[in-house]
DNA sequence: ATTATTTATCTTAGTGACTAAGATAGTTAT
DNA sequence: ATAACTATCTTAGTCACTAAGATAAATAAT
């Protein structure tokens, strides 16, 4: 019964989903960060350092938005402001890679170790399929997203 | 190679996750929401009616915020108030159930479409090796919540 | 060179959703 | 009846956000 297979893995899908953001925002609450604070940090701290622009084009705030974002974290010394050297208006938000991961790995500490546990537990030709569902997945989200972001 | 696999499942997942938040506040600006109300209209949309107490209890928020929540619903008529007729002091937020699916519905209908072509592109066995990965997955999450929200 | 335009970030004023604490109204227990 | 409790609402204050404009630096134009 092929409505039936698909009627689950949509239900698996919500509640992963959902499931997943409780979880961060949960994490994010133990490190003290309120709000989207956390999305944010882990941005700077995948792509390195950037302007403060390229972080309001990237996270869609607005650069007064941004402009807080930067305060609240350099205030607890997770970030360095640094002017630009040849264009000295730019302001490059210089992530301190160590205290964060020193401020959040704990956090993910277990969820790493059991994930990774659940990976191992599945052979070569299992995990393929799993990566291939999981990578078409993202792709179709980002289409949904990118069609709805430009209406 | 066992880590490679682990890393790459585990970048997967963060995009996965990353991506399918922004998507859904894509969805919510698209709707006319603000903030979380889309997720809690979710929630009111798979259990039913509640009363804003377990509304309060299930989502984390204080009742005075539930108050406003049910607010905004009410004025966009997604949402009824209804005083329980038994204990009078309770209000039970009946939500409007067709005009709701109404307004999300063409919102996921390209998502849910290729969702389940992607479903249907799985043998039988395969799609058991999927469900494995994610319902367990699931689990793993709920347990890290667990145990970061008792702290 | 001086001036105008553009660019990058910051500042300010106002908004909206949130919390904490207390008010209101209805229920249960003594 | 009165007290204690419970469910929701109200109020005051906070915080992150937007929109609009200020500041400062770079680039272009005359």
């Amino acid at each position: 019964m092929e409505e039936e297979h698909i009627r689950r893995i949509r239900k698996l899908n919500q509640a992963y989903a959902y499931t997943s953001l409780q979880m961060h925002e949960s994490i994010a609450r133990t490190a003290g960060f309120s709000g989207t604070d956390h999305k944010y940090l882990g941005f700077l701290l995948e792509r390195g350092q950037m302007t403060a622009g390229e972080l309001s084009n990237l996270t869609g705030l607005t650069t007064g938005a941004i402009t807080g974002l930067i305060d609240r974290f350099e205030k607890k010394k997770l970030v360095k402001r640094q002017h630009g050297e040849d264009d000295r208006r730019k302001v490059f938000i210089v992530p301190d890679t160590d205290k964060i991961m020193e401020l959040l790995a704990p956090l993910y500490h277990d969820f790493r170790n059991k994930s990774a546990e659940l990976t191992a537990s599945f052979s070569n030709d299992e995990i393929k399929i799993i990566e291939s569902y999981l990578s078409t997945s993202v792709e179709i989200m980002k289409e949904i997203t990118a069609r709805l972001s430009s209406k």
